[in-house]
DNA sequence: CAATAATATGCCTTGACAAGTATATGCCTG
DNA sequence: CAGGCATATACTTGTCAAGGCATATTATTG
């Protein structure tokens, strides 16, 4: 469990993160929130914090968890390769905003925001031996 | 095995998908790059196809491999939720997208940038004992 | 100091999954 | 049709992670 990737391909793990993403959580708040018991919030804390998602400060008991950008901007810069796949030279960030109602009437493109598929050419038998 | 998430969990999987990145690939090309086995090969491009995230054609005896954008985009989608955390001044910019009011353009001074809809909750509490 | 609250940790069981090996399937060439 | 290449699948095994349960740890309050 070492890798951002092996930390957030858990479910749980994900939610605690999306939670904290609004504010900082005590672990009971996230126990609450998440129907989860009290040691699995703790372990999958643990995970979070080893993997450098996650800090605490210290509230008298309570243990108050926020995010740290580390792990998760190294997630978004790994698929930062394969972005061209759906945002041509679409503003990304345009995409990302669709969650307003009122997106503004602006230049009526209809929505072809899919890849034109660049032909590729059939490569129909090609050559076979490989000298390697 | 059924989330992006899982799916990209795995260290070898991910390799395939940066491969495929660069451009598409038979089975027995992804095998001499990654050094991997056959059979692994075929099994996580299984596991890759069955999540959406690659499609094959036949050439043939072989199968070209090449990338499909659902899966990548979701979890892009999924990693924007936390994207202030680490552009701070791109979330300037989204919340110009989102809605447009003047923020100023050039970063210049390190304003408090407080986020129009994003609740920052202090959350203060328990200040019963300060000596600590 | 005792009692309690909040959190962390240890042990155990169970299940999932990755890789190895062997084999099956499909396609192509002579 | 035989033989071989390219890929897929079946079966087995070892590893490891997640959760339940009990308990330890630390801080607070009276």
């Amino acid at each position: 469990m070492e890798s951002a990737f092996e930390v957030i391909a858990e479910p749980n793990r994900r939610a605690i993160l999306s939670l904290l993403a609004s504010s900082q959580q005590s672990v009971g708040e996230i126990e609450r929130q998440l129907r989860m018991t009290q040691p699995t919030v703790s372990k999958h804390l643990r995970v979070l914090r080893e993997a450098g998602f996650v800090e605490s400060t210290v509230d008298a008991q309570r243990r108050l968890y926020h995010l740290k950008p580390g792990p998760l901007q190294e997630l978004d810069t790994w698929l930062a390769q394969f972005r061209r796949l759906w945002s041509k030279h679409l503003d990304a960030l345009e995409r990302h905003l669709d969650r307003i109602e009122q997106s503004t009437p602006e230049k009526g493109t209809a929505t072809k925001t899919n890849s034109p598929r660049t032909r590729r050419n059939p490569n129909r038998k090609a050559d076979k031996g490989e000298s390697k």
